[in-house]
DNA sequence: CTATGGCACGGATT
DNA sequence: AATCCGTGCCATAG
């Protein structure tokens, strides 16, 4: 077994078992809202654990202020634009997001999230007012503030009923108008009901690729499970329609609608609140000023620093021996997690040194500019196993400069860039193109492709065929 | 006959 | 080992 595959800088001292592989592969494959669950759990069910309560730098172990990061290790050293800083950022109050609004922002001006401090409810309701009675707005304030974290309704709607005296039709109406406010889909009650409001908002101002909807409202579940040969017989098309509508609604539509920002159809801007739902990593310019350095914020999560509790190793040498035994157990557990935690902050923030190295030019300037990039390669470079990469990126999200939030796969798309270049040319375009008159033209900015990969690509943007929009563009003479 | 879409294969990626 | 993605070839619609 390669082991090598986890030194690092901060290389932790103690051999390698196989269950600090294991361990550290199951962390890193994790969330940062996942990881601090995963802390809660150990820390209630093993003794050996403690929380004391001082912060320190994941980096550099100094001890740190109640709030924010490092001062040292997030600093840039100066304000040259090449200039970007990658650190590991304990944040102690990232989970409390969720429709609370709380603010990250007192004490610190420069943060990200602290435009506007409005809360998800209140945000939604200034939205639905005025198209409500007077009545209505109470049932909708109490729809409201019974959104769980990714702004799924979190509360029946007998009991909405039961409690304004009215109609579940009533409710469902009421439902429904919220459903078209900003986080497009918000209080719905299940993942399929939330993407079906946002297809029907979304195809009355551009077009949604057939099947979409009927994939979604009559064989979610199939949908889910990636069954996509069964979909499509049932549907009555082909596998391959069938992919290039499962691509379309990773790509437009946001299944958990309090995630502010997800995707590309929703457009930030200034009132729109940042933050309902936590991305693993920030990554903006210093004080916001574009031009300055960009700032890596590679979120961790932490209330405290994490230790062996000095009174259980005292403790366990009183112990009986074979209580010794099982004692020694729990205190070899807890050791392995504080190593595996310090080995995945160590590998995020490596990976992203290199991502930002690679990509920057795209987190600048959109997607045109990114470049091609593999898992392998970073892994190469890195001198981790591949797995090791996929499992840091996999799951995870990131806040670019712009606010909008983005899968951290985004980084290794082979295609983005080339259907961003495509999506231009055919905006441009003076005559509606063919597939192979699109694929020459690539060709000449020197990116080669097959013209049936044209072909996807543009299924892939809903783009519609030369013929068809030839009469949409160009009105014919 | 031309433009596009379907299927299937192979190589890369995870 | 499984899945994804680009591409070649062929069918079909226009």
């Amino acid at each position: 077994m390669r082991l090598n595959q986890y030194q690092g800088q901060n290389q932790v001292q103690s051999p390698m078992t196989s269950a600090h592989i294991a361990q550290t592969m199951t962390l890193l494959y994790m969330t940062s809202t996942e990881l601090l669950q995963t802390i809660d759990v150990e820390l209630s069910k093993n003794p050996a654990l403690e929380l004391v309560n001082e912060r320190r730098c994941p980096m550099c172990g100094r001890k740190l202020p109640p709030q924010g990061p490092c001062p040292i290790c997030s600093q840039p050293k100066s304000l040259d634009p090449d200039e970007t800083i990658v650190f590991v950022s304990p944040r102690d109050d990232f989970y409390n997001y969720s429709g609370s609004g709380k603010s990250y922002s007192d004490d610190m001006p420069e943060d990200p999230y602290s435009s506007t401090p409005l809360n998800l409810p209140t945000y939604v309701l200034r939205q639905v007012a005025p198209e409500l009675e007077k009545d209505e707005r109470e049932i909708a304030a109490m729809i409201l503030t019974n959104l769980d974290d990714d702004g799924f309704l979190a509360i029946e709607v007998r009991e909405i009923c039961r409690f304004h005296h009215t109609t579940p039709s009533k409710v469902e109406a009421i439902l429904k108008k919220i459903q078209r406010c900003d986080p497009l889909g918000v209080s719905a009650r299940n993942i399929k009901e939330a993407l079906l409001a946002q297809v029907e908002f979304l195809s009355e101002s551009s077009i949604v690729p057939e099947f979409v909807r009927r994939a979604i409202s009559e064989d979610f579940e199939l949908l889910q499970k990636r069954h996509y040969s069964e979909l499509a017989k049932k549907l009555g098309t082909s596998v391959q329609k069938i992919k290039l509508v499962s691509h379309y609604i990773s790509e437009n539509l946001n299944p958990f609608p309090a995630r502010a920002n997800w995707g590309t159809f929703r457009q930030p801007n200034d009132n729109t609140p940042d933050v309902f739902h936590q991305p693993d990593i920030l990554i903006y310019y210093l004080d916001n000023k574009p031009g300055n350095p960009l700032i890596i914020e590679i979120i961790t999560p932490s209330r405290g620093t994490l230790r062996l509790n000095p009174l259980f190793k005292k403790a366990l040498k009183e112990q009986s021996e074979e209580k010794q035994e099982e004692w020694k157990k729990d205190l070899d557990k807890a050791s392995l997690l504080i190593k595996c935690i310090q080995q995945r902050n160590n590998t995020m923030r490596q990976l992203m040194e290199k991502i930002v190295e690679v990509q920057k030019s795209f987190i600048i300037h959109g997607d045109v500019h990114l470049e091609p990039l593999t898992r392998a390669e970073v892994a190469e470079n890195l001198d981790v196993h591949e797995s090791t990469i996929s499992r840091a990126v996999a799951n995870k999200t990131i806040q670019l400069p712009n606010r909008k939030i983005i899968p951290m796969s985004t980084f290794f798309d082979r295609s983005l860039s080339v259907r961003a270049i495509m999506r231009n040319i055919i905006e441009n375009e003076n005559h509606a193109m063919n597939d192979t008159e699109i694929r020459k033209i690539l060709e000449k900015q020197g990116i080669q492709v097959a013209r049936r990969t044209v072909a996807k690509y543009r299924a892939m943007e809903g783009i519609l065929p030369a013929h068809l929009r030839r009469i949409e563009k160009f009105a014919t003479a």
